[in-house]
DNA sequence: CAGAATCCAACCGGATACTG
DNA sequence: CAGTATCCGGTTGGATTCTG
């Protein structure tokens, strides 16, 4: 097996050796496991949002964070952009039919986060 | 609301603000998406494994990485660590009832992950 | 509005060597 | 075997400023 050579959720550069190849859950994470990552693709699940709408939803992260996980996710045909000539310009992001594929198992982690007891060990 | 200070995953120091607060989904990858987190959990699922097992299992993960991890997860009560008085001594890392709760969306992300189109568009 | 550009301290994590 | 300790270059991501 070859080793193969790619970018993950935050642009790093991967390699992926023969013996060394992450198992699915561990690859799954460097796509949608990154800061923010899961969050954005979340919150665009009901719709196109705007662009400083989505930085408000997903409060916390700053527009840098905002626009390269968008690239990132655009790239990766999760998310679609749409400009809209209107004057000043906006943007929509949409996301995907292939990014839809990802809200399931992103609706069991929001399940299972909100079932965590108040109480917990640490930590978590 | 007041400001939460928690460690995350990777035991980085986060202060939730009163509107910053991450929403579930950020909240869970902050829990269990840390890199190798997802991936260490998993390889316990069917039953104890033993340190440098887990280590092979996790393959690419160094031993540094595996112990900060398990650390983590023994914080957060999703791992037990057991200590066999053997000689040299044996450690055995169990999933416990509490880690199992968190199997369920990891099987929806190994699932998503292979079902993954060999031809994707670009990082993924 | 929707970014791009820059700065930079903090953190991450691999490599290596050592231990009981 | 199951770690611990240390080094250290690379990355990360918040803050800030600027733009069409």
């Amino acid at each position: 097996m070859r080793a193969r050579v790619e970018e993950d959720t935050k642009g790093r550069r991967q390699v992926y050796e023969a013996c060394l190849e992450p198992c699915a859950i561990e690859r799954g994470m460097r796509i949608i496991g990154g800061k923010w990552t899961g969050s954005i693709l979340w919150h665009l699940k009901d719709g196109p949002v705007r662009f400083n709408d989505l930085a408000r939803m997903v409060g916390g992260a700053s527009k840098k964070m905002i626009t390269e996980r968008l690239r990132q996710l655009e790239g990766q045909g999760l998310v679609h952009r749409d400009v809209v000539k209107t004057s000043p310009v906006t943007v929509q992001y949409e996301i995907t039919e292939f990014g839809r594929t990802a809200l399931g198992f992103l609706d069991e982690l929001r399940k299972w986060t909100e079932s965590l007891p108040a109480d917990l060990p640490k930590n978590v």
